[in-house]
Parts: structure tokens; sequence; C-alpha cells
DNA sequence: TATGGATTTCAATCATTTCTGAAACATAGT
DNA sequence: ACTATGTTTCAGAAATGATTGAAATCCATA
């Protein structure tokens, strides 16, 4: 008796094989785990479950899919559908692709590895360490003018400085010791700000063979 | 008339200023805007937002804290407070301090920025990359039996695996490209697990100043 | 420019995470 | 053993973030 008429619809031909351990119904398992294992580590990373799932299932199955696959792969609706599929566009590692005679939008991963974390790691710095650097140095710029190392000439009546011993000392030197815990922090940022922009850029490749090799070599 | 009797309690030693300008406020406000900083910072990288800000007040004070100044400083509960200093103590990135003649418990930050980021990273990394690995080769495994390219002989009947044409072979064909892509994904992963394990060694500051040099090369 | 399918938006709902506060627990000194 | 002081736990409350689904919008085609 035919045990090969299981017809789950595998990613866009269906093509099912035999019965127990059938390699159509191993491949959709492991999918369907790859998907999960993803979606949990995109949430432990800040990123949406759904948005990370469905990056996964694009990257694991390999073929373009539309909106309606998802859905139905996915079990979710068409309104986080569509806005997880505008993130990972946005973020660049989903392109558009389409088919011939077709109206329908169909999405697929970026397949190179490292390309695709070349994108990830390029998008969150622009949205999230960018920012944070803009406002560490702003926060910086708030006791430029009180540290006496480099104030600016402005005295108010003549007691407002560090001068006549003690409490106004005392704080003094707490501003001093502050701003070099924030310049301290601020070259730390900047200096792996630049790293990551040689990553990222075009050129990036080159890093990404020294990591391999760094990566590889005798411990 | 005195003006320097504001008395509001900066740090541990309160040490007031003067008027409007006053370095201490100006001091206090600094703080005040580094730590919604690195609240924000921490929450969008997945760590608490109230864990990072008392992170962040222990680090730019520099200056040890018991549980209830923190809870004062941050009008946050006893219990949150505790937690989040239970939870940067297995972070290690916060340490217990006493004083002589003083039955509390005081919590300090280191102050080096880059053994703190090493300390972060390695943490992450043992939680939420490390078992994501581990994941990755069960998934992989899934499909080491059916991929023809390294089976193991097991063949049930002689009608199992990649012949009679069409059907099958795609299937086949699928597994490969879905094994390749896991691999491909697993060597990336362990690729950034030695560099890590690399930089977060007690000898990762050889890395560390690698890294400056290169942040700081020619672009 | 009307049509019909595809896509996006967004207020309402639902789920998850974080926070609180008070009670239970520890521990040093008496 | 008892008290005084400090710390941890945890069930429920509050806040935050994700998801839905139906209406609005878009757009290629006729």
């Amino acid at each position: 008796m035919a045990r090969d008429t299981t017809g789950e619809a595998n990613g866009a031909g269906g093509a099912g094989g035999g019965g127990g351990d059938d390699p159509g119904v191993t491949l959709r398992a492991a999918q369907d785990q790859f998907i999960a294992c993803w979606g949990k580590m995109g949430s432990a990373w800040g990123i949406s479950r759904t948005m990370a799932e469905v990056h996964a299932l694009l990257f694991i199955t390999g073929e373009p899919m539309c909106t309606d696959d998802i859905m139905e792969r996915l079990q979710i609706s068409r309104g986080n559908a569509s806005m997880s599929i505008r993130a990972l566009l946005d973020w660049g590692v989903v392109a558009r692709a389409h088919r011939r005679g077709d109206r329908k939008e169909y999405f697929k991963a970026e397949q190179d590895v490292w390309a695709m974390f070349r994108a990830i790691v390029r998008e969150r710095m622009k949205r999230e360490a960018d920012p944070a650097l803009v406002s560490l140095h702003e926060i910086r710029d708030l006791t430029s003018g009180v540290d006496s190392s480099k104030r600016k000439g402005r005295r108010r009546g003549g007691r407002d400085g560090v001068r006549e011993g003690g409490i106004a000392d005392e704080t003094a030197a707490r501003i001093m010791a502050h701003n070099q815990r924030l310049d301290e922090m601020l070259k730390f940022f900047e200096t792996v700000q630049t790293l990551t922009d040689r990553f990222v850029s075009p050129s990036g490749r080159g890093l990404q063979i020294a990591a391999s090799i760094l990566g590889k070599a005798a411990s």
C-alpha cells in the first residue's frame, strides 16, 4: 500500500516522501525547530520574536514566499506578517522578488550569513549605539564648564568655584572624576564604532576573512 | 546669606555648592541623564531597564552605595533594587563592599570600561549564544541521516532514498541545500564564539589593545 | 477612471515582562 | 534565645510590547 501520499505542502512545490521517518517530514521538523530557535534568539536580543521567525523561515527554506505563505506557515495574522516583512526589508536582510504572471509580492532572505550579520550589526548600530553616543557627548558637555581643568573664564561675584577649600573643592574633585569616567566610556564607544564601521563597510569582507582566520588560529 | 545650604545628598558625602548653576546641581543632572541613557540602551539590548539604571548609578557616581541609597536615588522598591543588585553581582559588573562599623552591604561598580564590557559579553554569550549553538547542532543532526552525502548505511526495504527520480530527488536536493545553509550558519557562529572567547579570556586584554589600535589606525 | 486583488495601517486586545510591597528569612550582638 | 537590623522572595499590580482584524489605501489592468 502506498505510504507516500501524506501530501504536506513542502515549501513551494509539494514533494512528500514516504511514511514514518519520511525525509519531507524530517525536513519540515528541522525547519520548525530552526524557526523556533531563531525566534528565541531574536527576542533575547531585542528583536520581536515574530520578526525573527519570519526571517528564519525565509532563510531556512531559501524559497521566495508571499505574505499568505508566511501567514499560513507561521500561523500569524496578515497585519503582523506585513509589518514583520516590512521591518525585515528595512533592515536589508530580506529582498522583494516577483514571479512571472503573478501580481503578488514574494520575499526572499539574504543567503550569505556574513552579509546578513553585517546588515544586522549596521542597523542596530544606527538605531541604538549611535544615538546613545550622541547623548553621551551631550552629557559630557554638561560638565565641561565646571571642570576646573577646562573652565571658561566665567566667574560670578568672585566666590562660585573651586576656591576657599573644603566643600567646593570636593565637588570639583567629584566632577573631575565623573568627567574621567565619561571620557573613558566615550573612548570605548568610539573604538567600537570605528571597528564596527569597518566591519559593515562594503569592504568589510576583508575583516570577515581576518575574523575567520583569527577564529581558527591556534588558541 | 548662605546659598550653599541646599542640602541635597550628593552621592555619599553631601557637598552642595551655591545657587542657579551650582556645580553640584549640574553634576547631579549629568548623572541623571547618564542613568537614563544607560537605561534606555540596556532595554534596547535585552537587559531590564532598572538593572541597567542601577548599574549606571553605581558606575557614574563611583561611590559604593547601599540598597537604601539606590532605592532613594532611583525611586524604586526594595524588591526591585535587591533583585537588580543580585543580577549585577551575578553578571560580575558590580562587587560587594563593606564599611567598618556598618552592617549594611555596599555595592560598587567595576570601573574599568573594558573589563566591564568583557564581563557583559561573557555573560550574554553564556546565556544566549551558547545554548543557541547547541540547539543549532541538534537541528543539524536531525537531517544528517537523510543527507545522501553522509547517510549512515540504514536502507529499509530498498526504496526510501534518492532513487526512482522526480519527487524524492527533489526532497533530497532540498535537504542538501538546507544542510548547507545550516552548516554555513554553524561555521559563522563558531567563528564568532572563538573570537569572543578570546576577547573575554583573562588574557583578553591583548585583544583589547589590538582593537584600540585597529580602531584608531587610518581608515 | 472604474475594478478587484494585494498591501498597509491602526485602534483595540492580548501576552509578557517588570515592579511593588509586605512577609519570610538571615545574622550579629546582647 | 531574643531582638534589631538588613536581605530576599514572591504573588499580584502595573507597565510595556506584540498581535489581531477589519477598514483604508494602493496600484496594475482594462
